[in-house]
DNA sequence: GTCTATAAGATGATAGAC
DNA sequence: GTCTATCATCTTATAGAC
């Protein structure tokens, strides 16, 4: 057991997440005694950047050991040898990015809160808490538009990275839900809940840019088209928030 | 060449489709000639309904055919009998339902059109349109709930299905914009698929029934509770339509 | 139609040389 | 750290008896 996956407890308990950069930053995983040639971390990069490309795509079973390898340029026995099970594979590439993720929205929503003080705004507290994940996917290069998509893959099919979901990425979204009670006073937790949970399936939709939408509209729209995406979004869900936390009359919309 | 699968062209011509009923109705596909032994029908809808249950959980690659065999309760070379290629069992399953699910949901909108006539509301619409699938999964069997979660993993993941999908699905939501045009006459088009974008995520994350609403409300919320879903989607949906489709005044939401 | 038996290959994972 | 070689198992799919 001299294996560097062995030490690194992915499974379950709380995990501490390296600041991994945006692309393969030089800071490495684990005890960094262990003497290592030139290009140990890269290696390890190259491999997890292979995995999350190809476990976006097609999933968790529709990858095979050999593929991630031969995508990575590495030999299959590599990849046993950083990250031992494929398992423990997917779960660190899920958890590669996804402490970032989550703080930079946390700051995000606490950053704009604060600077925006009572003249905050729906659409501005939506777009401070949307805006990260197309910024990253537009911008943050291949790995983090790979990454979207896994993270949105799993949000719809939490078969695997269910719990480590639940775990890392539910505390910013409470946060997010708090500022929306502060600026919509009256709503109810439920109503909030279903609210979030219609725009989470957007945003879900959308990460996972299928094209789905291009050969609805035949062309006219892009799913690629993060800019127009996130625009319409905020409005879009804005709208949807208010209606749905607003104080139901009966049922008849007199107006 | 004499198994029943050959002579069906399952894989991407103009498909037939059967009326296939709720659970197991006794039409059985192809031609009615050959001698079947009695429960010849029987043990093909049984094979689906194992196929439906587990591609909806655990997606193509993370079903064998042995343990569709084994739930269905036959042998495994039953399923290659009746089916022959994987992918061909794949979308059987996946067209057995999918035309009584356009063709109600295109008769819906179109049933209620023209009965409310000029009172036509956006919520009656959307309402009219997404019930279907809704009650489908509420009370048409555990089959049509199965289904549901599938059609949601694959408008999310289309790497299997995207061509069946935008087939036969694509019609009936170009009917339900067209009718939208005309509850919301200044809207572009653009506009409109944008915002039906919005809701067909909130649609495909509600029918896959993932439970993540259930944790993050810590129970608070059911992703089970699809009436309450329907009735939300509706509210949340109808104004996030009016919202994105309004004429742009500039920036300033002065009100 | 349904079963047994089996072909032919892919898969996750390991041992051990260098 | 990286490679070669390999195992044991599982996979899809078919042939052929009944």
């Amino acid at each position: 057991m001299t294996r560097p996956h062995a030490p690194e407890p992915v499974s379950d308990d709380a995990i501490a997440v390296p600041p991994a950069g945006a692309v393969s930053g030089p800071a490495r995983r684990g005890r960094p005694s262990k003497a290592r040639s030139a290009g140990a971390g890269v290696t390890r990069e190259a491999i997890l950047d292979a995995a999350e490309d190809l476990f976006s795509k097609h999933g968790f079973y529709g990858v095979t050991i050999r593929e991630v390898a031969r995508e990575a340029g590495v030999d299959t026995a590599l990849v046993h040898y950083y990250f031992g099970a494929k398992r423990a594979l997917f779960d660190s590439v899920f958890l590669r990015r996804a402490e970032i993720w989550n703080n930079e929205r946390a700051d995000a929503i606490n950053r704009y809160a604060r600077d925006a003080g009572d003249a905050m705004t729906l659409e501005g507290l939506l777009e401070a808490f949307l805006r990260p994940p197309f910024q990253w996917s537009l911008k943050g290069g291949p790995g983090w538009k790979h990454y979207c998509a896994l993270v949105a893959q799993t949000n719809a099919n939490p078969t695997f990275g269910g719990e480590t979901m639940a775990r890392y990425f539910d505390p910013a979204i409470r946060r997010l839900l708090e500022l929306v009670h502060e600026v919509l006073p009256g709503a109810s937790d439920t109503d909030v809940y279903w609210a979030w949970h219609n725009l989470s399936g957007a945003l879900t939709l959308t990460l996972g840019e299928t094209g789905r939408l291009d050969r609805l509209s035949d062309g006219l729209c892009r799913s690629g088209d993060l800019e127009s995406a996130c625009d319409y979004m905020v409005r879009f869900a804005s709208a949807g928030f208010r209606a749905v936390c607003a104080p139901r009359p009966d049922t008849a919309p007199t107006t």
